[in-house]
Formats: structure tokens, sequence, C-alpha cells
DNA sequence: GTCTGCGAGGTTTTT
DNA sequence: CCTCGCAGAC
């Protein structure tokens, strides 16, 4: 997206009046409907009207989705920059190009309308930027930007900091976004009861946005919204345009999406989404479940096509996924099925703590990869460890490190969000355009040159009375001495800088090299060079990396936009490696074996989420659930830990309710290591090491102690998974402890029974205060082995 | 204007 | 425990 915006307008304008002419060429044989089961045919075949099409996981979602563009172009229904395809991620936007590339050959070339909702708005955007009273070259802020700009408002408005956190005000204005709400539209309840003068904040912030000549994200979309709804001539020919529409991942938008799309479907209504309301994870960032709930009430006439028959897991992996979304409430229900052969059960295993849980893990994944585990070895990229939350991440990478296993954490701060790629970016951006305060203020001082607070508050000053820049107003201080000696000085020089590399940069100089010179005579990588943490290195590196990826591009600008936009570090995808990640980052993915660690209440389901959304936050914590068991093809472990360390401080959890319904049928629960002894010998291959350590402890083992509890154990075994609807407790699962025992725990010592759940024990601990804890992490206070 | 010490807070994150 | 942001000290 590089600037080719107009070339592509002139088209647009151009084809409109042309006939048709593709369409006379109908009826050319179709192959590429060949395998397709008679669900995926028909989302593929029903063309007209709009269609909603419910893909549970592993349903070929993506092969229906691309094989409905390929036959629309193939049929002559549409040419291919007369169907609009919207995605979330540029990664499903590049997958599915491609994808249809393979379909119907070179002629997706010409499709310039699949994309990702932000980017198709910025093509659309920078057409119409002055109806909203911008310019077509506006820069698009990040969440960064977002808040330093709420952050210059809030001291302008001298508003408490403290209280009202530009962080907080800058979320609330997204959340408004996401709502498709302007300041004027904000209900007046919301306004006053959420945040002071919210309205008000949000107002000057537009208002800010403007003279900036920017927008943030959630602009790229109210904007084209606004646009629509405000001059329907504009509107017009966009319906007319767009004969289809398709929609992936139908159940993560947003009220403004929703919007948009319904806007340009108005004409034709030919438009098709695709979706899942069991995967819908991104509530808490203003998506809609209720979008896709909706569905045949907001498009009359929809036909509605499942997609259940599932090609990816195993039927124990499909009947535990399903057993676990069951228990929500507000869905449309679908009924996942597969042919394939039964394979093996989930696996659910207890760990004492979250090291030995990492612990465990990683000797999993060697027997995997070994193949001492199932049939043949599995490769290392082909396991997936999915975590609730980032901080989980690391107990595995540490265990991974010592074990010298190869692992690559996925996520994690985007390429583009390092502190040095986006010091570097400033630079960029003010010397293409000159007029570009926020970066300006990032770099001014980077590295440092004595221009601190007091001096940038004396330029934003100048720039805000006189109606100026920041760098003309950084010029006239210069000139007129308006700071101390040292400041002016600096200051000039940094403004001859950036004119000279302007100039350069309009003259069309060769922009890798003056990129490098930016860096270079800026002090920029200097200060790196300089700079002893361990983490120079790597940051020169990036920087590096940043100048290379220029080359690929025909100018800074067009650069800049596809940095803003579209780009994200893909890394050695080649090599094999075990997969790090979050549950949130691996909707979409699949992998023949996954692990699914960190399933205690509170983590998982989080109780943020519950806290903060009730029921709602419950239900989407459980599709998060949902979506992590149908990421895996053949083999699924989940798995809990009764302690964990949280902030250096011992914490002990009770297992995910999400545990208790997995349906017993299809879970087989394994005897953690290390707690009854021997444990391990049933439960897998143990590497040397782990036998050698069992070894040294075996004496332990031997005692008295250590057998009649071990004996209690395999009469009452882990935290026993029921069936969903079987609401009565287990006998079998009633615990050997009476309130009033005495018990030991060996992280918190000595305490009393307090009550009794099931298998679950609140006991007063005598100096760690009340726990909750499963009665098999503890013993009773004479059976103690030593 | 930069450095140090103290207190608060510490989910998920497509663009 | 470790990181960030701020207030006060140089």
């Amino acid at each position: 997206m590089n600037g080719d915006w107009i070339d592509e307008a002139e088209a647009f304008e151009a084809a409109e009046t042309r006939p048709l002419s593709a369409r006379a060429a109908a009826a050319r044989p179709t192959p590429y409907l060949d395998g397709l089961n008679e669900e995926q045919r028909a989302a593929v075949e029903t063309l007209e009207g709009p269609v909603l099409v419910l893909a549970g996981a592993g349903t070929g979602k993506t092969r229906a989705l691309t094989t409905r563009i390929a036959h629309l172009i193939a049929t002559g229904r549409a040419r291919p920059n007369e169907v609009l395809a919207v995605t979330f991620t540029n990664k499903a936007a590049r997958e599915m190009r491609h994808r249809v590339g393979g379909l119907v050959g070179a002629v997706v070339e010409g499709m310039p309308w699949l994309g990702t909702f932000h980017s198709l708005s910025v093509k659309i955007l920078r057409r119409h930027a002055e109806l909203v009273g911008l310019k077509s070259n506006f820069t698009i802020l990040d969440t960064d930007d977002q808040i330093r700009l709420m952050r210059q408002i809030v001291q302008a408005e001298r508003i408490d900091e403290k209280r009202w956190p530009p962080r907080m005000l800058a979320s609330l204005i997204d959340g408004w976004k996401n709502r498709a709400l302007t300041p004027e539209r904000v209900p007046s309840s919301e306004a006053s009861a959420y945040a002071h003068r919210g309205t008000e904040l949000y107002a000057a912030y537009q208002e800010r946005l403007r003279t900036l000549n920017a927008c943030d994200f959630g602009d790229l979309l109210l904007h084209v919204v606004g646009i629509f709804q405000n001059h329907p001539d504009v509107l017009d020919r966009y319906q007319s345009w767009f004969r289809y529409i398709l929609v992936d991942e139908y159940q993560d938008t947003n009220v403004a999406q929703y919007l948009w799309l319904r806007l340009l479907a108005g004409r034709h209504r030919n438009i098709c989404c695709v979706g899942d309301d069991d995967q819908s994870i991104y509530g808490w960032r203003g998506a809609e479940v209720e979008n896709i709930l909706r569905f045949e009430k907001d498009f009359p006439g929809a036909k509605v096509i499942r997609l259940e028959r599932n090609y990816r897991s195993t039927p124990h992996i499909l009947a535990a996924a399903s057993g676990v979304i069951a228990a929500n409430e507000s869905r449309l229900g679908k009924t996942l099925w597969t042919d394939v052969a039964k394979g093996e059960k989930l696996r659910l295993i207890g760990h004492w703590d979250g090291e030995e849980e990492a612990r465990w893990i990683g000797e999993e994944i060697e027997a995997f990869t070994r193949g001492t585990r199932g049939a043949e070895p599995v490769p290392a990229d082909a396991i997936a460890i999915l975590v609730r939350a980032t901080h989980q991440m690391r107990a595995f990478e540490d265990r991974f490190l010592t074990i010298g296993l190869p692992y690559r954490v996925i996520g994690g701060p985007r390429f583009y969000e390092r502190q040095e790629i986006r010091d570097a970016m400033a630079y960029f951006r003010v010397a293409v355009s000159p007029d570009d305060g926020l970066a300006f203020e990032r770099i001014v001082n980077v590295p440092k040159r004595g221009l601190g607070d007091k001096a940038v508050q004396e330029i934003n000053r100048v720039a805000r009375e006189n109606g100026i820049s920041l760098l003309e107003a950084a010029r006239a201080l210069a000139a007129e001495r308006g700071l101390s000696a040292r400041a002016c000085g600096q200051l000039g020089a940094l403004v001859a800088d950036f004119d000279r590399w302007h100039a350069l940069a309009r003259e069309g100089e060769d922009h890798v090299g003056l990129a490098e010179a930016i860096l270079e005579e800026s002090g920029y990588t200097q200060m790196w060079q300089a700079e002893k943490s361990p983490d120079a290195a790597g940051r020169l590196e990036n920087l590096k990396e940043l100048v290379k990826g220029l080359g690929e591009f025909e100018n800074l600008q067009g650069f800049l936009e596809h940095v803003s936009l579209v780009m994200d570090n893909e890394q050695d995808e080649g090599a094999r490696k075990v997969s790090i990640m979050t549950l949130h980052a691996a909707k979409g993915l699949e992998f023949p074996c996954v692990f699914l660690p960190g399933w205690e209440d509170g983590l998982f389901p989080s109780q943020r989420a519950m806290d903060e959304s009730g029921l709602k936050g419950l239900e989407e914590e459980r599709r998060l659930a949902y979506v992590g068991i149908t990421r895996a093809r053949r083999f699924c472990t989940i798995s809990f830990a009764a302690n964990r360390r949280v902030y250096n401080q011992w914490q002990s959890a009770l297992p995910s309710r999400f545990i208790d319904e997995l349906p017993a049928a299809h879970v087989e629960v394994l005897t953690p290591p290390g707690l009854y002894g021997g444990g391990y010998g049933a439960a897998s291959p143990a590497p040397m090491s782990t036998l050698a350590d069992r070894a040294a402890e075996a004496d332990v083992y031997d005692s008295p102690g250590w057998k009649r509890m071990r004996a209690r154990a395999e009469s009452r075994p882990v935290s026993q998974p029921r069936e969903a609807r079987d609401m009565v407790i287990d006998a079998t699962a009633v615990p050997a402890f009476a309130a009033g025992d005495r018990v030991f725990h060996q992280k918190f010592g000595y305490g009393v029974v307090r009550r009794v759940e099931g298998d679950k024990l609140a006991i007063d601990f005598e100096k760690a205060g009340s726990k909750n804890i499963v009665a098999r992490f503890v013993v009773a206070a004479d059976d103690i082995p030593f």
C-alpha cells in the first residue's frame, strides 16, 4: 500500500463504465469444487443474498472462503476488483490472497480489495480524507502515540494524571470508537459516570488529531463509516462497486466494523460472513458476539450454512471440546463430528507447582520428539504450549533453556513496537513530513541533546501560540535564542539536520542510504553503540533489519505506512522448534500435539475476566478453553498446578472449573510424578536425569507415611472429571479428610481442615493463613513421611 | 537536565 | 520479584 491508491482510484473510475464483459464468459469448468463436502459446497455456491457460514473449528472454513472467491471470479459474476474480502489480520489476508491465487491463477493480482478492515479503510479514507477534515497523507498513530497525545491533553487541561491516567482515557476513547460513538453520540450517562469530562476530552483529542493530520486505529474505521453516513453519493459508488462481500472471523467484528459492512452491503446485499460464535475471544476488545448471533435479523432472508465436519482432530479431542463449550448458554450451537480413527484420549495431570509442570512438559516433549510416546516421533514444530497469560511463559523458557530444548515464543512485542524501531521511525517520519509533531517530540531529545521537559514545553508553547508545527517553532526558538545558548545550538543543529534530510527525501534520494545516513548523523546508532546494556546489540541488529526492510519499498512514505499497519514479525518459520504462545495468538492455528498448562481457577478462567464481566467474561474464557483444545490434531494434554509463584509469592489454586466440564469418557487422568513415587514409570518413560533424581530420593518414598498416602490417593484420584451434565458429586471423590483434621502441606506447613467440598479442602494454616487446597496435596499430620 | 530511590502495580492485544 | 513512573536530590 505504497501510494498506489491514486492509480487504483483511476482504475475504479474507468472500470465502472466498462461493460462487464467478463461476466459473459461464464460456465467454465470448476475443478476447484472437487473434494468439497456438501456444506462447503453450499457455502461456495450460494452466491446471491446474505449468507452466514457457521464454521466450527477445523471444518475447512478458509478453504470454503477462498474457493468462494475463486468461484465468483471464475464464473464471471464479478471481476476481481469488485469483490470485497475482509479479514482481521494481515496474516489472514496474505494467506487468503495466496490461496485464491493458487485456485484461479494470477488474476488475483487484480484483487485490490482483499485486506484487513484497517488497511481497506485506509485505502478508502485516503481518497476522501478532506471530507473529514484531513489531508490524504494523514499519518496513522499507534497505541503509544495515542497515549502520549492523551497525556498532552490531560496536562493541558490540568487534570490529575493519577486519577485519570492518560492510558485509561485512551482506552476509554478506544472503546467508544469500537462502538462507533463520536463525541456527540456518547451517552451522557457514560460520559460523566465513567470519566470526569470524558466526552469533552474525547472531543479535544479528536481536535488535536485533526490538527496533526493524524488518525488512530479506531478512526480509520470510524471516519469511513462517517463518510458513508454523511455522503450518500460516496457510499453509493462503493455500494455499487462491491458486488460481493466476504468477511472472515465475523464473530470478532465490533460495532464500527458491523456498520462499515452493513453500509457497504446495502445495495447488492451479497454478503457472506464466516465465523464461529464459539471462538469469539476478543469481547474485551470490543468485539460483539451479538453481531453473529443476530445475523439473520440484520440481513433478512439470510441463508445459514453450518460446517460441522471436522477435518482436524480426533473424536476424543472433539468430544472434550464440545463438552466444555456446551456449558455456555449464549451460542448458536453446532455439533462437530469426524470420521477419523478414535486416537488417544486427552490427558489430564495435576502438578505440585508451576516449575514441576514445566519440567514434566519438557520431558513429555522430549518423549514425543524421540518417538517414545505415540507410534512415531513428533517433530518439535508440531508441538505447541498454549498459555492463558504471557507470564506463564517464563517457567517454560527457563526450563527449556536448561534442558536445551529449542523453542520459540510467538507474539510478544511486535517488531515495530520496539523502542529503537519506533525511534528510528520517528526520525523518518519527521524527515518525510516535517509537520509530524508527535514524531518530532519523541526524538527531539533522543539521543540526549540537553533538550528536556522545559525545552519541549517551550517549543510546544511557541507552536501553539503561532499556529505552526513543532519543527518550525523549534527553528524560531533556536534563531531567536529563546532558550539557553546550549539548547539553542543543539536545537538549531537538529533543525538543520531535518532540513537537509527532508530535502534529500524530496529529491528522491535513495531512501535506504538516506535512512542509514539519518540514523548515523543523528547520533542514534552511536547512542546504542555506547550503551552497555545486554540488549543494546540486539537493538542495533533490529535497526539493521529495519533498514534492510526499507529496500523492499519505493520510498520512505510507502514504508512508513506499511510499518504502521501491516508489518509483523515473522521469524524463522522453518526451524524445528516448540511453539509457546497465548491462547489468543493460537486462534486459527493447529498442531498435532498441544499442551494446555495452567488450568487453575483464577488463572484460567482469569479472575479479572470474571470480576469485570461476570458470566459473560466466564463464557468468553470458556470459549478460550474451546479454542485451546480444538487446536490439537492428535494429542492434547491439560495440566494444572496446585501452587504457583506469583510475583515471587506462593499462591495455591484449585483446578480450573473447566476441568470439571471435561467429559470423563474422553479423558485419561495421569498420576503426577514425584508425589507418590513410582508414578513416573506408570505415566511415562522417564529420561535418565529424572531417574537419577528419583533414586536419590528413594528412601523418602519408601517411608510408611508415603505408602499410606499413596494407597489413599489411589482410591481417590486427581480432581475427578465428571460428565458435564452430571452435577451430583461422585461418591468416590469424597476425600478421606473431615473438618477438624490436622493436616500438613509441604509449602504451608500445619493446619486444620475447616471445610470439605468434594476433593477440595478449606484449610486454616498456622502460618500461612486459610487456603483452598486439593485434598491430594496435603497429608494427615501424623502421616508426615519424615 | 539528569540521576537515584521509593512506591505502586503487575490478562489476553488481530490493527 | 521486577519494572515503570514520579518526586526529590544533585
